[in-house]
DNA sequence: TCACCTCATCGCGATTTACTTATATGGCTA
DNA sequence: TAGCCATATAAGTAAATCGCGATGAGGTGA
């Protein structure tokens, strides 16, 4: 009784996922984008993703190298109002619309490598 | 960033918590009403109406014996929709519909007690 | 005042969660 | 097909969570 329900909210229950799903309410993002934002892991992301995922929130897309993690069009009215009511981060929803998805990921990973490569 | 809807979720991320948010919604309850009908413990029952209380969903109030917990009629519209969205389970209402406050916990809980005196 | 009632808190063990690093997977491209 | 890239999974650890029984706190009433 209301197991499924808290299985729900339990989705919910980590600042993480309420700002990726923040982010996600601007555009659909593939988790290099997401890493380069949020301050943990790639793993980290990954698993905070497939939460997302598995609770019913997100759809993913393959796309050339990259999955894409969008905020499913079809979630129930209660959960749609739930992500709706998540505040705003003006830096966070700035950030990720000048994204150029393409761009991002080997870009700006392969700065930082480059000091590696010597 | 994300903290403090993270902390409200988290509250709502356990079955039991959400059983007694949709009996808090039918009336008040004091502590001994809700633990006559969870099956889990005095102490469990009294720590989840604590966290319910500390994430801002109740409040308490103390008559005789008793201590009433009530869903916050000042609730923020967001959660208020939560609460309201949350399954009915007829059963639960009913029975919490035909307590009649003052006897339950007295009444219900000297049975039991009467066999260990023996 | 003292016994009794409800409820809160303490202290503990078991489980879950969220993170890390290391490594595996699988698509893409040369 | 060989190597690279983004992503997923594995394994381990620290912290949070949920349950219990025992006990403490505080009001009530004889």
């Amino acid at each position: 009784m209301y197991e499924d329900e808290a299985q729900i909210y339990r989705a919910l229950a980590d600042p993480t996922r309420l700002r990726i799903l923040a982010l996600l309410r601007v555009r659909e993002a593939c988790v290099c984008e997401l890493v380069g934002r949020l301050p943990v892991s790639q793993p980290a992301v990954s698993q905070h993703l497939r939460r997302l995922r598995q609770a019913g929130f997100l759809t993913e897309r393959r796309q050339k190298y990259w999955t894409y993690y969008a905020i499913r069009s079809d979630l129930p009215p209660m959960l749609k109002e739930i992500v709706a009511a998540l505040p705003h981060d003006a830096a966070d929803e700035a950030w990720i619309r000048e994204q150029t998805a393409d761009l991002v990921c080997t870009e700006v990973k392969v700065a930082p490598r480059a000091s590696t490569r010597s």
